[in-house]
DNA sequence: AACTTTATTAAGAATTTATTTAACGTTTTA
DNA sequence: TAAAACGTTAAATAAATTCTTAATAAAGTT
């Protein structure tokens, strides 16, 4: 039966399995099922238009519009410069390591920027109650406690900075080598 | 004006930055904001029952059932025993290390397993096609340059792979220590 | 400078997702 | 064994997203 499929229709159901797979799978990057059909989609393409897009995917223009933005939001695609063509084009970044890359390390620097934020915040308040004379001795415990809780914490977020900046230099890929010389 | 707070006040306040802050920051594992209201809301407690949780985010049983479920699949929230008590009682993960170690270990090795089934799929594929007699040279070019490019990216899914065994071993903190001696 | 072409913004429609109320089943206790 | 306490499931409602059509803005061409 596939035996005897013309090779260009064979060669179009090969690429819909990995598209499927791909776009399935960038929910873990929070983008819409349309954004993750899109980059799928954008994968075994050089570059597209607006127009192309929609066309391919059958919607609207200004659904292409919003879902390849937040696509370059997180660096999974890029506009490229087309001479002669007055429409925009873009790209598909299509190695995975640059996309992971900028994707996690921007997650993870807001998550340890915006809690160590609030913990630093926070600490300071339980610092203040601990000093307070009208403070019981039962709030002052409480207050401890919490405020050693957060400060274990925050080695977590530390480390999580530390990871992203090994990502960001490449060092990490000392450690974990992208080709395993098995 | 802070300074003549009531020194419990001041301590619930200062809860409530950290509790928005992680609340905020829990998009990133994918789940709802009830769900990440109430894992912050956990990480301040010993252990909840579905009533205290229900009483404290002021929402109903079944949505704290819901997304309480929700957090034990991603490995926040525990079940604990509780003898005498009928209720069942929950804790949160407090660890960060373990919560960020079961969750993208989880989610990454769901992505690896899925694409590369999919790409080996459509890599025979497109061997088929490679060696389809029906097939023209302008064909034959095309699967073999699709055959690449998904040979390339599968040095991604095994690093994915790495990465998640050197998590799960914790190999990891021997390259990038909990506790960085400055 | 007026006219095209293209992309974006705004407003409205539709779908999806999240939440609640109500009903059900199960376990425990009296 | 009946009644009560819990948790979960199902159906209905509410809320939030996402998508589309229409209008606007921006850039390029004649």
């Amino acid at each position: 039966m596939s035996d005897t499929e013309k090779p260009s229709i064979k060669i179009e159901e090969a690429k819909d399995k990995v598209i499927g797979a791909i776009a399935e799978t960038m929910d873990l990057y929070g983008v819409t099922p349309a954004a993750g059909n899109l980059y799928a989609t954008m994968y075994f393409k050089d570059q597209m238009t607006l127009d192309e897009m929609r066309t391919e995917l059958g919607m609207s223009k200004p659904s292409m519009s919003t879902s390849v933005r937040r696509l370059q939001e997180i660096e999974m695609v890029k506009k490229t410069f087309t001479r002669g063509s007055r429409k925009h084009t873009y790209a598909a970044e299509k190695n995975f390591f640059r996309s992971f890359m900028a994707f996690y390390c921007q997650m993870w620097e807001r998550e340890a920027k915006m809690n160590l934020e609030a913990i630093e915040e926070a600490q300071e308040d339980f610092i203040d109650v601990i000093k307070d004379s009208s403070s019981t001795p039962d709030i002052v415990a409480n207050a401890k406690k919490y405020y050693d809780q957060l400060e274990e914490s925050k080695t977590y977020y530390h480390w999580l900075n530390d990871l992203v900046d090994s990502i960001r230099s490449g060092k990490i890929f000392e450690f974990l080598p992208k080709d395993p010389h098995d």
